[in-house]
DNA sequence: GTGAAAGCGCTAACAG
DNA sequence: CTGTTAGCGCTTTCAC
């Protein structure tokens, strides 16, 4: 394990160009208003010296910190089980590199740790949050408000504007006024996933629910409700099972469903994954899919959707593109922030809710 | 998004508690050397304010930033379609947080953020680094090296030491002396696995290799041939096939298998989602596992491998242990550094490798 | 035990 | 344009 070595500070490189600490900075700051033959000899005493600014002074100065931290809260071991969280995570990262930003990860595995990241952002270690409330009665969204850091938040909190919000626009000024987050378009990407299943003759359409603690679940399952009351007059609430996201909840859902509704032709499933499980469950009982039952996932995780068999029709959302937008949004609020004193009244809350799109497979 | 507030400075404190600032900074770090009834005051003081340190002002004195970056390779977006990486992640994440660092992560998309990675570190915002190296000929680690910041590799470096190291133990002092890594025993595991095979009086038995640019992919395959030179004195080569750790890597290469050696009777796959592909094309092909070709996997995904047809036999290994263990002996390595001046005949190199276990399920 | 003073390395006014 | 001067907020000798 190699050991650290000190690195050259300002002065140094001050000293062997000739210059003042001030114009070395100036010239590793972007060089303006530093006449070029001078620049030129700053640069090459920087590249002798293989100077590195120090951040910590930097920081104690600008009062920036070119890091953002993304918050995940994890009490289920769930978020590591699909590749979700690391499209996501693909994207922010993507983001923030392109604009100089890192990248500090904390990761929380129950409410001992919501005191410790609290503490952390309220302790301006980083210029501002991406927050994923995983959870309907997550309390973290609520502490870290309170720490006053500027926040992004992946998938509409609870208490956050409304969901019915214009695709791909701004939401309205709901509750949650000054709340920002991305979020994929889970009420219409139901009724898309819904509607085609009815266009295909389907009678029966039953949904298996994702988890109803997490808000696109809820909002998958009422765009189904919506679809069904809309064809239908009223649903059957039979048809509707509730899960948890994971193939094995996929599973037992199937199985229940079968039990007491055997004459069901079609399942809108709340993601890929649980769609796998009833599939699996279908294929056992004989079904065949989408001949029997027609199946719809959601997600398009493609490395699962294209291997089940049959290959999955699901509703596609853009996760690694959510994940850049948050950056991109948080990012665009910092630098506004710092170009003219911010008042409460331009706060740009709301959320942004990204398209969604059926892609056909042999499923449905 | 909310404003980021000022918070309260040491000063602050010290002129509400009535002391001087020296005295809040040992309360605040501790509070050796401070009697109890100013102590107490102190305390209220800071709680009164909400007094949170500023980091950047400490680290500029004290040099340490309590913080770890973690280095992510990931030229090819395989990393995400399995949750190694996200376990591994975890593991770290657990031990970094016991140990109040935090983590900043870096992942790399390409060569054009090698140097921007190694900028990073040599900048000196870490206190150490904890780097997957996943290719064979990633110019990354050298780079890392060059930095100078102490570091601990996740899965053996090529340059590293000898792969047949001690089961749990250090490994001797190879061309690599000085580097430390952890990594399962991938050879050992695979011996494991072959062995069953064999045991189960199986004669022709197949390997698919992973990624043969990953250590991970060689040692398995050495692992393989090891048994197999054993066993029957030399190996037909048509028997291994190269793959990439992926599903449809997995179907490929057993259809090329069945093509050329359609009497294999047992496949070793380099990790479960090889073996997910094999078995799916074996079901294909119309043969039954185990009766006409036993398979065991790699890894022991959990969610995978209890979830194939059949449940899949497999080699486990604890991944989120292997970061949990490369986070300790990275933190253990800094405290080590900072309790004494450390010379370079005491740089604790060498590699731990972590234990693999046979978790027989119904696939062989 | 406690306080006073001296920086850590850098940026940002302000002069020149 | 360039240099001089003050700190940013904290820790850490060193006196008392």
């Amino acid at each position: 394990m190699t050991e650290a070595v000190s690195r050259p500070t300002l002065e140094a490189v001050a000293a062997r160009a000739g210059v003042s600490r001030a114009t070395v900075s100036r010239v590793v700051n972007g060089g303006d208003g530093v006449r070029e033959p001078l620049a030129e000899r700053v640069r090459r005493a920087v590249e002798e010296l293989g100077y590195v600014p120090n951040q910590a002074a930097r920081s104690l100065v600008t009062r920036r910190h070119d890091a953002v931290a993304v918050v995940i809260a994890e009490p289920e071991s769930r978020v590591f089980a699909d590749p979700f969280f690391a499209l996501q995570l693909r994207g922010i990262s993507k983001e923030l590199t392109a604009h100089d930003n890192q990248l500090v990860l904390l990761l929380t595995e129950g409410r001992a740790d919501h005191a410790r990241v609290a503490r952390y952002l309220a302790g301006g270690h980083v210029d501002g949050a991406l927050v994923f409330s995983l959870h309907l009665d997550d309390p973290l969204p609520g502490l870290i408000r309170d720490a006053g850091v500027p926040t992004v938040f992946g998938g509409r909190p609870d208490w956050g504007d409304d969901p019915g919000a214009a695709v791909c626009g701004r939401a309205g000024e709901g509750p949650g006024h000054g709340v920002v987050y991305v979020d994929c378009d889970n009420r219409g990407g139901a009724h898309t996933a819904v509607r085609h299943l009815v266009g295909l003759g389907r009678r029966r359409v039953a949904h298996i629910t994702g988890a109803l603690d997490q808000t696109s679940a809820v909002d998958r399952l009422d765009g189904y409700r919506d679809v069904m009351a809309d064809v239908w007059g009223e649903d059957d609430p039979r048809l509707v099972v509730e899960s948890d996201f994971t193939p094995a909840g996929g599973e037992r859902a199937m199985r229940e469903l079968l039990g007491c509704c055997p004459d069901v032709d079609a399942v809108f499933a709340a993601n890929d994954l649980t769609a796998l499980g009833a599939l699996r469950v279908l294929r056992e009982s004989g079904r065949r899919v989408p001949e029997d039952v027609a199946v719809v996932g959601f997600d398009d995780m493609v490395p699962v959707a294209e291997q089940t068999d049959p290959p999955l029709t699901t509703v596609r959302q853009d996760i690694e593109e959510m994940g850049r937008l948050m950056a991109r949004l948080l990012l665009r609020g910092l630098s506004d922030g710092r170009d003219r004193e911010r008042t409460a009244a331009d706060a740009p809350g709301g959320g942004v809710i990204l398209p969604t799109t059926l892609i056909r497979r042999a499923s449905a």
